[in-house]
DNA sequence: CGATGATTTGAACGGTCGTTCTAATCTTAT
DNA sequence: ATAAGATTAGAACGACCGTTCAAATCATCG
């Protein structure tokens, strides 16, 4: 009754780690259960000891990379005093620690017919979790009388698909050169809700 | 030496039609040449006969499409009297007429590493277009004294990640309940740029 | 030691897909 | 009408992929 037996538990993680990397390089097509295990150096029939398949296996590791970006930002978040440097904080977080290969290889799956249902709801339920951490953002900025009253719906909407938009760059520009622009981004949204701004 | 012997031009058109419309809905990797020869009606080796191969189909589409954006805007542009009319007509011809779901499949060939250098190349430059449209009205709008003197390249990107991150709601948005969230976005971008703003 | 159950492998299966090839059909020109 | 060339179909190939399965290996416990 040991909890590990002869570290399968490890395999697990390796094989985890080298799964995150592929899929985020090649997309979810692309990056077979084959590729996997090559990386990994464990047999694909090991990759089933562990996982039912490659879809679950996928769905897994978005839930995981998503939760870690939350956490991270948790910690993150009592460390600054404003709603305002929240926001840049935010900014950079997301810059440099929201995974966008890996999510966008997620809309291939969900685009797929042959997806199970169960699946493709799963991954649309972890576009709520950067928006509801958006939201609470500018929820404390207008409690803390920090910024207007206004739509805050459609203000997190658009902050949202903003910082989307502009994790695409990450694809082809160096981080530490986007960094202008995302702090441009919040300052540009800053003047349209910040009180006394106008 | 007739033009059109019988017609296998007209076979052609259809088989673009049907593959632009596949290419949308399921992406690249997801669209077989099977399911395009069942869609158009046409033999798979028809197909071949037509097209070098599906990464060339894919390209060609891809570039038309962007053309045919391209050329309506043209033809809207000279309507609008201002710059910044310029910028709440372009936010409502990307929500209307940019094919969101047909471009990003591209990302699914150029992610390949199987794929044609070539092919990839020509998708990136696909990006130029749309950027290239934005950058006019900002350049414009300084031109005219609408817009403050400012650095018009981030303006551009800035412009162009926002509405490009606001394109991914069509996926599952109404097209009509998304018209105010851009004009929204451009009300607040202007407040940036627009002289006598501040 | 020997049994038991956890772990790991690698071959094999069934299916799909992009592409090629050959033959058949059709149009046009002579 | 018949040859020549354009067009179309459909079978076939070779490669790859997700998944299954039976057998082998290993750690632990009686």
């Amino acid at each position: 009754m040991n909890k590990r037996r002869y570290d399968s538990e490890q395999a697990k993680v390796e094989i985890m780690e080298h799964a995150v990397s592929l899929f985020s390089q090649k997309g979810y097509n692309q990056t077979s259960v084959g590729d996997i295990s090559t990386a990994s150096g464990y047999s694909k029939g090991h990759i089933y000891y562990h996982f039912e398949n490659k879809e679950k296996l996928f769905v897994l590791l978005s839930q995981q990379t998503m939760q870690d970006w939350h956490n991270k930002w948790l910690q993150k978040d009592c460390t600054y005093s404003t709603a305002t440097e929240k926001l840049y904080g935010m900014a950079m977080h997301v810059l440099y620690h929201y995974q966008t290969p890996l999510l966008r290889s997620g809309q291939e799956l969900a685009s797929n017919p042959k997806s199970s249902p169960e699946s493709v709801q799963q991954l649309y339920n972890l576009a709520i979790v950067p928006m509801s951490a958006y939201r609470a953002i500018l929820q404390e900025g207008i409690d803390r009388g920090e910024f207007i009253h206004g739509n805050i719906d459609e203000w997190t909407v658009l902050l949202g698909t903003w910082l989307g938009g502009l994790c695409q760059l990450t694809n082809t520009q160096e981080l530490k050169a986007l960094e202008p622009l995302f702090n441009q981004a919040i300052t540009i949204f800053l003047k349209e809700i910040k009180k006394g701004g106008i």
